[in-house]
DNA sequence: TATATTCTTGGAACGAGTTCAAAATTCGAG
DNA sequence: CTCGAATTTTGAACTCGTTCCAAGAATATA
């Protein structure tokens, strides 16, 4: 009598953790993600306090399951196959960036809570999906001689995902009233543009042609 | 009466800081920074409860404080003037390494209180003056040709204090147990030093002279 | 439809960080 | 030395995240 693929019982599962993700996505834009209690979210979400943490074991759980979301938004990045390799992964970047700088309390908290995962790396954290995305990319620019040979894929993601996260922890830092006055006239995606293409270029001086 | 600069008064407040404050890193070493409760740390610091809070007005403030006492003992690395600038930055980022790279867990817990402070900094949090250094011998290295001249300082220590918190993210993420096999072989300093030099080169391949 | 099973619910209880206002201590002036 | 002001200490009370569990609802099975 199904007709989806899900039963009943998975279809309300699914349902009532979007209620409570969204409920509290919203009350954590509020009011912040401390002054939001659980209490408050389950009231939102019509649920009582306890089935919260059915579906979040923690309240941070919330966190680490938008910053998920965010990620998705940016896998599609890695198709363009036609572009050159510093220009994809500096797209991929950028689109997480867009995906993130939409609001910067939320930012801050998603970042925090990612960077816990970061930390104690699950097997299948959101990090290592986005190592995965990077490090096929840069592969690609190793072997049409874009990139250098020497520097191991991982590493090269290290760099370039420290800075990617390091950009992100700056623009969150320039909060609206005290922007930075660098930060009023760039976005979010460009800033992780404009540190990334220094990462590529190297900071030293190039050596004059007639030396 | 007198003989210090600071009354008797001053000088308890000193002490008893510290007593807390050393009685909450062993215990944080003993058990965890979570299963350390405030409960303990003010007991073994023979005080009460609620003067633990006089000190530290949040238990993460005792990381902060930590994070500024290893960022001191870094500082010394900007005085050899007559090394060339790249490696005097990368000294000056080993070496703070260095403090940091005692105690996986410890790390962990300053990292994650430093992204705290990065988030909402502080006018004279541990970055800024970490920043400060930064740019100084920078800016001697461009002066000297040694830097390219259109990267402006705050951006280039955006670059590369990033990639210092993304390897010390890394080294902690590699828990005693399941350690990444390249990071069996590797002190965190020396991580912090190829990670950094990577950053000095860039990532794309030179140019062949005979192009 | 009746029964068994599994999952969901939500309120009570607990633990730990933080606050607060009263008590204790220290300091300086007379 | 003594009094009063200012500062520090104190711990009980409060808040909120988290755990637990018994009752109930939903589903599968016969």
């Amino acid at each position: 009598m199904t007709e989806a693929a899900l039963g009943r019982r998975e279809r309300k599962k699914e349902e009532t953790k979007r209620r409570i993700f969204e409920a509290a996505i919203k009350l954590f834009n509020e009011k912040g993600f401390d002054a939001a209690t659980v209490d408050e979210i389950a009231e939102r979400a019509d649920v009582a306090k306890g089935t919260f943490f059915n579906y979040f074991p923690r309240k941070e759980a919330v966190l680490e399951y938008l910053s998920g979301e965010w990620l998705e938004l940016a896998e599609d990045q890695t198709a363009a196959v036609h572009l050159p390799a510093a220009e994809r992964i500096i797209n991929l970047f950028a689109a997480a960036a867009g995906s993130y700088g939409e609001n910067r309390e939320l930012t801050r908290l998603v970042l925090r809570s990612s960077m816990e995962q970061m930390c104690c790396p699950e097997p299948q954290g959101a990090c290592d999906r986005l190592d995965q995305l990077f490090e096929d990319i840069f592969r690609d620019g190793v072997a049409r001689g874009e990139f250098r040979a020497d520097v191991e894929p991982h590493s090269a993601f290290g760099v370039c995902g420290s800075v990617f996260l390091g950009t992100l922890l700056w623009w969150v830092g320039t909060a609206d009233g005290r922007l930075d006055p660098a930060a009023r006239d760039i976005s979010l995606p460009d800033a992780v543009r404009h540190q990334l293409s220094v990462v590529f270029d190297g900071l030293r001086a190039p050596r004059v042609a007639e030396g």
